[in-house]
DNA sequence: AATAAAACATGACATATATCATATTAAAAT
DNA sequence: ATTTTAATATGATATATGTCATGTTTTATT
């Protein structure tokens, strides 16, 4: 098992304010695991008794609606912390985390984050700025939903994934969502997300190879109104 | 001017878990502020050089989208803290704030609230706390956004203002809309606002005493699908 | 390889909501 | 008190999006 103090992916989340010590102690009590894609990380409802650092691969955060729809409310990448809303509110997770493509986490457990949020300020102030950033993306999403159309949702999406989770050799995006996935995060029919990605290959802004979306055009995508 | 150990406002607030001194400490270099209904208290892009704590009155904070219109995100009352979200992320304000009536507030200044995050890990605790709430709050915004319809979310929002923001002495909700308001809440037209309002009236569900709305049957706006 | 099951695609139509126009009423300003 | 302005209200119509039906393609299963 990998030790957390060598490990570098802790420089992209708030446990890189962590000292020597306290990683050791981390890697000391840290389980590691594969997730396969598909794979359910945790339910809506569930308590968690740790966070997820995620070593490799992405996953949905997502709510199940009164309606049925399965709303994607984010998604968290290799890098970042999985469950730390839910831990330190300590109530059950309003959400669920799935599994988008295979994964790589460490489960660490609550009493060793509980342990540093108490000694560690520096570590605190890590989690609270990420959490403060979070606030904010949240905010713009809810600005989005209630005054952009489906069509302008969409392509802000592609952007977003594009500039976020990069792309493949090919300049595809390297993130594979189903039409479904997409209809989730814009919060649309399926078949509406469908007719709009339809509609960006007709008009030449997007391309597909395979199952994989290529941007062809950033510029058209961003002026969409 | 009051003194911030000895007022009552901070047992609601993440202020209740500092110190005596601490509270002195900052009572020395707080100032207090009267703000009048409709005046902004900051604006969109608006650096934070503190936090506000809300003493008493109801204000709403907001952001400007690109079609022109005022979203609301968040409504902030008496007990709670105000500018937190852009004080620790160290960035602007994403959010402008806007007095919905009279306010009394108490300014504290940035360099007294990060002094406390660092040497009060209980404090620190409790902003975190604060804040994965909001978040959480935020999440269940997104989704209702994007899978309910006008008339569900406008239910939903009377409901939630009755439940956290409280009745005058005939039943009255507390908090005085105008249907612009209701509008950039639901995120609609302001005539759609006005029109399912003028609906719910007919049906009963909510009557009129001047401007305040009075919910008549609760159990009937909870049941709107 | 054949079959079943998902995922994707598209048409036809229904419905919710936005937009524009125009009253009406209430609040503010003179 | 009168005028002006803003807020509320409602109708007519346009448009975006949802829903249902059905077909095609891709992926999984036997």
């Amino acid at each position: 098992m990998g030790k957390c103090e060598q490990c570098i992916i802790k420089q992209f989340n708030s446990l890189k304010a962590l000292t020597k010590d306290e990683l050791v102690r981390i890697s000391g009590c840290k389980t590691s695991k594969k997730i396969k894609k598909g794979e359910i990380i945790f339910e809506e409802g569930e308590v968690l008794n740790g966070v997820y650092c995620v070593r490799d691969g992405i996953c949905k955060l997502s709510k199940l609606s009164e309606n049925g729809k399965d709303q994607i409310v984010k998604m968290v990448v290799k890098g970042q912390l999985l469950g730390q809303r839910s831990l330190i509110s300590e109530e059950s997770s309003n959400l669920q985390a799935t599994a988008l493509n295979d994964m790589e986490v460490c489960f660490i457990p609550k009493s060793e984050i509980f342990a540093d949020l108490q000694k560690n300020s520096k570590f605190s102030l890590e989690v609270l700025k990420d959490m403060a950033h979070d606030l904010r993306d949240s905010d713009d999403i809810i600005v989005n939903m209630a005054q952009k159309s489906v069509r302008q949702r969409l392509a802000e999406t592609l952007i977003y994934i594009h500039d976020s989770f990069g792309t493949n050799p090919d300049g595809t995006l390297s993130v594979l969502l189903s039409r479904e996935d997409y209809a989730n995060i814009v919060g649309t029919a399926t078949e509406s997300a469908i007719r709009v990605l339809s509609q960006f290959k007709k008009e030449g802004t997007i391309s597909t190879v395979g199952k994989y979306i290529k941007i062809e055009n950033l510029a058209a995508l961003k002026r969409i109104e």
